[in-house]
DNA sequence: ATAAAATAGTTGAACCATCAACTATAATAG
DNA sequence: CTATTATAGTTGATGGTTCAACTATTTTAT
């Protein structure tokens, strides 16, 4: 078993940050499998600011869950394909598709907050609200540091 | 409404873990590129441990790089493909392959090495020691959090 | 009004992660 | 010694990410 000191004297940051992501990842599908519920953490982060909105386009999602529009893309088909999304072509941009949900998007919208809930809190637990605080800092810091000047 | 906020909260986390992870990925192989070395950064982070010990058996390797055998299996096979590495049959025990780098490997390693470490410096850059210290207690904590007792 | 550039979205290819089912070998229990 | 179990690795399927090339609209600049 893991212990702090020897996660931290045996991983750089990048194997913390994506061992660490992978783990809420797998712990919130599994939290979700628990409930017998089948959602991916990529479809439910989506799935949020579609609710949150009424409807939102493709680019629109893509800016608030930063992800590259490919992404979007898939992760709208998949949820098409379970039927938790529609697709609804906008009537003044041609270019531009309306995503909404379902009835059963809407159902499993709230079926899964709770859960989300849970892992958050399992994700916190023993956390000082003012490291997470400075742990989101950085991770933005990070993502400033990093960011393309290419255009 | 409370769970608004929470929702809020968790996808703020999740997507800010992920963001900068793919940052760090994105920023790294593009360096690598501009020294005009074509290298992802999982091949990098398995290549290493290699080096370290002269050479590693798969499972290893993933204990190392905390992947999964089938990501060190695809993995070894695309170093493979790339002639950076080979798989000995392990004599002792004929489950297991040892694996080695070859020449071109090893020169790719050295090739790396500053990339990685200017790909260090840029995610590092204003951000304070102690600010980096708190972030990967955080880090470790959230990894100890989900740690599954299922094993 | 038309040509050029920007924008929204799709598709294909290559790579990685995860799950489940599988092969082959080694270790252990009876 | 044999039957069971454990371990190392592979394969196939599905999902997500990134890049590059592409289609189809809209904007803009002349």
């Amino acid at each position: 078993m893991a212990d702090k000191e020897s996660l931290q004297f045996h991983m750089n940051l990048g194997m913390l940050i994506n061992s660490a992501h992978r783990a809420m990842t797998k712990k919130f599908v599994q939290n979700a499998h628990e409930s017998g519920l089948d959602i991916s953490l990529d479809q439910w982060m989506v799935l949020g600011p579609i609710w949150q909105r009424g409807d939102a386009s493709q680019k629109e999602l893509g800016d608030m869950c930063l992800k590259d529009k490919t992404s979007v893309t898939r992760i709208i088909d998949t949820l098409e394909k379970k039927n938790l999304v529609v697709r609804v072509p906008d009537q003044l941009d041609h270019r531009v598709n309306r995503v909404i949900l379902t009835n059963a998007g809407k159902q499993l919208f709230y079926d899964v907050l709770p859960v989300m809930e849970k892992t958050r809190e399992e994700v916190k637990k023993n956390i000082p609200d003012e490291d997470i605080e400075i742990f989101k800092n950085v991770l933005s810091s990070i993502i400033i540091n990093l960011e393309n000047e290419k255009g």
